[in-house]
DNA sequence: AAATAAAACTGCGTTGCATCAGTTTTATCT
DNA sequence: AGATAAAACTGATGCAACGCAGTTTTATTT
């Protein structure tokens, strides 16, 4: 089995990775409608592509890159999900009444979105079946992970989140035992929402425990197994 | 302004509750379909409508009553969101490789619940674009409210997550400052990611500093306004 | 109406984790 | 390369909130 995570417990995993594209079930006819109603645009590395509250005129369409979308209220953030590639962004706005952004997305790495015509977009969801057939199983997907994550985030303690999140970004982000971590200790933090400092020291406990292992940024996971069961047991 | 929670700060509501009828926007051949291939069924209150990891065969629509859509495993508890009248409850299945039920249905009142054959729904979205369209707009309400769910869980403390609930009950479910609560102690635990006897003693707090009046089951909120600042300041 | 079970409640000890106030390291700027 | 800013890290402290173990109240059963 490939992902024993998923399969046993609650889901926890906080990255939506989509392999499927949508813009093969347009007609050419819709396919040129959203060309000519889209432009791709690029970001670097920490600038913002959208903040709550702003007037949502788009879809975001990723191409290519890492991004946050998270919540922002006070001194209090909260990672919503990190989302890569062919994810889509500001659906929320879809609907008709909705005209405001629910969250803010940074970009980690540079990264190239297509804004799409929030009219066009929802005019071909109503014309195109298939469409928005693929588009529900899309936000379907997305629930059932923001349903696994609200599980760990509220019924695990930090070692079973810190597990949790270090196995996504494994898994779902990286695809690979070692990687270069783009976010810092803080976001971190956000992401599983413990303290900064809790977050380095928990770091440094699985470091010390062998279960990782870590240089800065650059991260090895060592043990999965039991990085796995401290999800479980939380 | 009606609803001032929801207009500043981060919403944070754990019911669904849709006024619109998806049923008006199918032909009438689809809705002799769906008749034909749907039963209404009767839960008495306490009774299981389904349970996570069943296999998923059905959509459930309720027509009448309140329900619990929520996690559990061990001993830990989590209730995803309330439903009541007008809720579609089981979607999550219908992407195609899904079929297990990503949660668990209780009913706290008699409930009716119509439970429609998962092909045939999937064959309508499919087929009828303004539906699908309609049933998007449900999954993105749906999706904003999780996330101020989940904001109000991980951000605040016991107190704000005790008004939020409150204030949700109020407003969305029983639409009047006074109301008989269906749910237990330990049920409100589990919406707010608190242990039963912090419940316990956060609502007589409440009661005692005069926000809401209290006896047994039956609720009333007094003091809205400061309610809804402390649900604000966490 | 008595017996039993299940909630609701209370007080208390414990602890997980945040917060604060620093120091050290790494990154960014000029 | 040196200066400045931003992360990363460390240790000490305090408290919010949990879990326990018990009592009282409310429901449910026979």
């Amino acid at each position: 089995m490939n992902e024993p995570i998923e399969a046993k417990g609650i889901s926890h995993c906080s990255v939506f990775d989509s392999e499927k594209s949508w813009y093969d079930l347009l007609s050419d006819d819709e396919k040129i409608l959203i060309d000519k109603h889209s432009v791709s645009i690029s970001f670097k590395k920490g600038e913002t592509v959208c903040k709550r509250g702003a007037f949502a005129s788009h879809i975001y369409y990723m191409e290519e890159g890492l991004v946050k979308v998270y919540l922002e209220e006070k001194n209090k953030n909260l990672i919503l999900m990190l989302a890569i590639r062919n994810n889509l962004l500001g659906m929320a706005a879809i609907f008709d009444g909705n005209d405001k952004l629910p969250y803010s997305v940074t970009a980690y790495t540079d990264s190239r979105i297509r804004m799409i015509d929030i009219n066009i977009f929802r005019q071909l969801l109503k014309q195109n079946a298939d469409f928005s057939f693929h588009v529900i199983n899309l936000l379907n997907e997305k629930t059932a992970q923001i349903y696994g994550r609200f599980f760990s985030l509220t019924q695990k303690q930090l070692h079973g989140r810190l597990a949790d999140i270090l196995l996504c970004l494994s898994n779902r982000i990286f695809k690979s035992k070692s990687f270069e971590l783009p976010l810092s200790r803080a976001d971190l933090g956000d992401l599983t929402g413990m303290s900064t400092e809790s977050v380095i020291r928990m770091m440094k406990e699985f470091k010390d425990d062998g279960l990782i292992g870590m240089h800065c940024k650059s991260i090895e996971l060592l043990d999965i197994a039991r990085l796995e069961r401290i999800s479980e047991f939380g």
